[in-house]
DNA sequence: TTTAGCACTCTGAATGCAAGAGTGCTAAAG
DNA sequence: CTTTAGCACTCTTGCATTCAGAGTGCTAAA
């Protein structure tokens, strides 16, 4: 896999990219002639494009159309053609403002509103991957008396979340008596991340302490539902219908394929995670995805962390022919974004 | 606004709007002929259709093919034609199940789940808005103390909505103070709606307490934040692709302007308050419609509530070609099935 | 009042044609 | 040996034409 292609070939290589990038029409040599001023007729590009598409960097439609590049055309242009630019300072500007709209409350919100910038920055389908539940750390369960049969139960963990749940006492239960059976369990569960505190797990506290108290049973229905309820985390979407306004996806047929997937959490979380990694940014092309149903797309993602702790994945979905480049930029910067939002 | 159709022309209003639902074909007067056997030829059929184009009830896409009914074709069959029938056993053991996955724990949830069923139902998409924060009533508020520095405020309304907020408390609170403080808080707010607890009622209760307290800033926060937050309430969609199964969207440009629709939740929060009312179910078909956006969509909604108190509406959107009958039984039990989960 | 018959209209699929874009190859030029 | 000009060839796209099929409207007879 070492760079065997000419300097020249480079050129044009990556003259063609680009250019499809931009138009995504088929480019032919002419074009590549006039584009990358290195002097050269039509006829000469002509015969390196043949070259190319040999050697399986570009692909034609059909004889007497120009040449697309192929999923081994873009990935060698990622690899050793693509300059990143950083954004404009418009775009910074742009992207600064709709992000810092003060301190959100609600991590939710954080990263929904993450998504919708992705969306709109890039113009295509993003896609977004909060902190997951099941891998956070317990850090204390409280249960507030509301009046005198109800109480309000909740669950914190050390990434923020804040599960809560009414529950109906069926006797009353004095201010001590409660202390004591909540301070047991935070002192039995106390830094176990979710995915640690097992049914059997639980059901050994409920043994050690049913004897005394079988009041606080839907107390451990709240934490045994945790446990079930998120499997599957939330994957936020952003700007779903760009994928319409790529030439790719004028097929009605295309077009459903790709929204019924959008529906499908699940499956969405499985493609993030499969694509989360501590590198900085993963670039899938076409092929290079593991799921048949985005194989004629590129993903894009990055991980953003807080103290080394991967919280979560944010990535954008689209046509092969994506602009590379600016995506990476755009991820980038969310990602500082986030990991910085959330150091609080 | 009188009954002024024959029979026979009823009879054959029906069969077209009957046989247009089905097959999304313009209805030629053979078919009609054939299909509602009243013994009569095609020609006597056509001079009836004729006559229905005239008046207004029927439409043609162009000389020379079948009638397709018109809005106000629809309209008279489902205020006069259509006989309602029940869900079929198959249908409504469906439903069950689908609905009654044991007690769900969480609103949300509830109101999620029917998103899914209803729109898997009726094989439309489907939107249901939750109960509106801002017109539950306030029930109370807690503070909760997390450690020595930071508290965990809690706020209850009658519906069942539960705000928390993570605060940093300034200097320490005695749990006397704090539960002093507290007490007057929900006192004075008790019952009203959280539309009525205004900014300036706040800051007044501020000013009552602020000479004693600076701590509970944050806890004024949330309240406020609170009020901001859920200006726009949450509407839930459901099988959105369902509607490129509909031939009537078979334009790559409609589905970008439905699509579009449905990504704008204000938007589709106004269309559902504007459509629900007290009555049972709500039609609107086509031009019927305020919005310009769903002009060529029926929207069919019910509302559902406890005790007399309206909490949410659901509907379905599709295209006016729609299986009226159907999409009214189904909606019908899934309204009874939500007032009845959401009464606990 | 109903019906049979017929001319007429419109759609949609199939076909053919011309223009345009781009290629591959060959032969000449550098 | 590399580059370029020229040219024949291919394939797409848009446009016009044709033709069968479906359905209508009208007229005249039952």
């Amino acid at each position: 896999m070492t760079v065997l292609l000419s300097e020249r070939k480079q050129h044009i290589l990556r003259a063609v990219v680009i250019n499809y990038i931009k138009t995504a029409e088929p480019v032919g040599s002419r074009t590549v002639a006039r584009s990358s001023r290195m002097g050269l007729s039509s006829a000469t590009i002509r015969n390196e494009m043949a070259d190319l598409e040999e050697l399986g960097y570009l692909a034609q439609p059909h004889t007497s159309a120009g040449r697309i590049p192929s999923q081994r055309g873009y990935r060698f242009y990622v690899d050793n053609l693509m300059d990143l630019e950083d954004l404009s300072d418009a775009d910074e500007i742009a992207l600064s403002s709709s992000l810092s709209t003060e301190k959100m409350r609600e991590i939710e919100q954080i990263i929904f509103n993450s998504a919708r910038v992705l969306s709109s920055a890039t113009n295509q389908t993003s896609l977004i991957m909060g902190p997951q539940f099941k891998k956070s750390a317990f850090r204390q369960m409280r249960i507030l008396p509301l009046d005198e049969t109800r109480g309000l139960v909740v669950l914190i963990t050390d990434t923020g979340f804040i599960k809560n749940k009414v529950i109906d006492m069926k006797q009353q239960l004095s201010q001590a008596e409660l202390h004591q059976v909540v301070s047991y369990i935070n002192q039995k569960l106390y830094g176990l991340t979710i995915d640690q505190v097992t049914t059997s797990l639980i059901n050994e506290l409920k043994r050690d302490l049913f004897k005394r108290l079988e009041i606080l049973e839907q107390a451990f229905i709240l934490l045994e539902e945790s446990l079930k309820e998120e499997k599957q985390i939330r994957v936020f979407l952003g700007g779903t219908t760009n994928i319409l306004n790529q030439p790719e996806f004028k097929d009605v047929d295309k077009i459903r394929r790709m929204l019924n997937l959008f529906e499908q959490e699940p499956l969405l979380f499985k493609i993030l995670e499969e694509s989360s990694s501590d590198d900085d940014i993963v670039i899938r092309i076409g092929g290079e995805n593991e799921f048949s149903d985005i194989q004629e797309c590129t993903l894009i993602t990055g991980t953003y962390k807080i103290h080394d702790k991967t919280l979560g994945t944010l990535g954008v979905l689209g046509p092969t022919r994506m602009d590379y480049s600016r995506v990476i930029s755009v991820i980038r910067r969310l990602v500082d974004n986030l990991n910085q939002s959330l150091s609080s």
